[in-house]
DNA sequence: TCCTAGTTTAGAATTAGTCTAAATCCATAG
DNA sequence: CTATGGATTTAGACTAATTCTAAACTAGGA
C-alpha cells in the first residue's frame, strides 16, 4: 500500500496509473512520456498514450512522481520526489540528479529579491558529463 | 554600432535580423518567438517566421541574446545576456529576471556533486507573483 | 441488475519549432 | 557597369510533443 500512501480516498490508482508507476519507479533514469509508453506496452499492450499523459498528470497531482521541463524536447519524469538539483550534458543531453542543500537555503534571499512568495527552488548546472569530457 | 560590436567580421546583422534584436531590446518582457514574429512584422511585412527562428539563433550565438526555455509553452527571449536567475509564478506563468549573486558561488559545488565540468548554473524560483498574491 | 461517474481508447487537433527548395540579396571580380 | 556565387529570406510542408474529443468501457452503489 506504500503507493497508494499519498492517495486521497476518492483517488484510484487503477491499472494503467499503476503500470506507468510502475515503469517510472523501476527506472534510474527519467525517462520521456513516449520510453514509458513502449515500456508500459509491454504489460498492458492495449494502453494509449493519452492515457499515459493522464496518468502522468495524474501522479504528478498525488506527488507520487516529479516532471522535469527543461525545453530541450520532451518532458521527463522523476520517482524522486523530494527536492533537488539537476545538471545537464550541453553535449549529449544527459541529466543528472543531485541535491545541493545550500540551494534550497537560497530561497528567501530569492524571495526577497523578486517579491514573489517563494514554493521551491531549483538550481540547474550545465555543464558536461564525464562521459563527454572523456570523448 | 553598439549592437554589433560583439559580431565578428564575416557575420551580418541584416535588415531582420536587426529587427528581431529591437524588438526584444525594446520590451520589458520576454517575449516568445511568435509575439517576436507578430511585432518584426509591423516594420517589416514580410518578414517570414522561419526567419525569426534563424535570427533568433544568430543572435543567441553573438551572444546579443539569451533564450529561457521553461518547458511550459514557447521559449522566451531575453535582452539581459548576464548570467541571472528567474522567478516564475504558478498562478499566471509571469517570468521575472533577478540575480542572486550567491547563486553563481554555488556552482563548483554543484560541479563536485554532479561530477560535471561546469559551465553555468542557473537557479529558479516557483511561487507567486505580487500580483496574484493580491487577488 | 441497472445507472452513473470516472476512465480509457484511438485518432484528430494543436502548438512550437525545423526543414526544404526556390527566390532574392548583395559584395565582389571582371 | 554587369555577372556571379554564397549567404539569406521566404512560404509552406513537415515533425514531435502534447492535448482534446467523443465513443466505448468499467466499477461501485442503489
Amino acid at each position: 500500500m506504500a503507493a497508494t500512501a499519498n492517495l486521497k480516498t476518492e483517488e484510484k490508482l487503477t491499472r494503467q496509473r499503476d503500470a506507468v508507476l510502475q515503469v517510472i519507479r523501476s527506472r534510474e533514469d527519467h525517462p520521456t512520456a513516449n520510453e514509458i509508453f513502449q515500456a508500459a506496452r509491454l504489460q498492458l499492450p492495449t494502453i494509449s498514450y493519452a492515457t499515459v499523459y493522464n496518468s502522468l498528470r495524474f501522479l504528478k497531482e498525488a506527488g507520487l512522481v516529479h516532471e522535469i521541463k527543461f525545453g530541450d524536447g520532451a518532458s521527463r519524469y522523476d520517482r524522486e520526489t523530494d527536492r533537488h538539483d539537476h545538471a545537464i550534458c550541453n553535449d549529449c543531453g544527459k541529466l543528472v540528479d543531485f541535491d545541493l542543500p545550500q540551494a534550497a537555503n537560497l530561497m528567501q534571499a530569492a524571495a526577497r529579491k523578486s517579491k514573489f512568495q517563494p514554493a521551491s527552488v531549483h538550481l540547474t548546472l550545465r555543464g558536461v558529463c564525464p562521459e563527454c569530457r572523456k570523448a
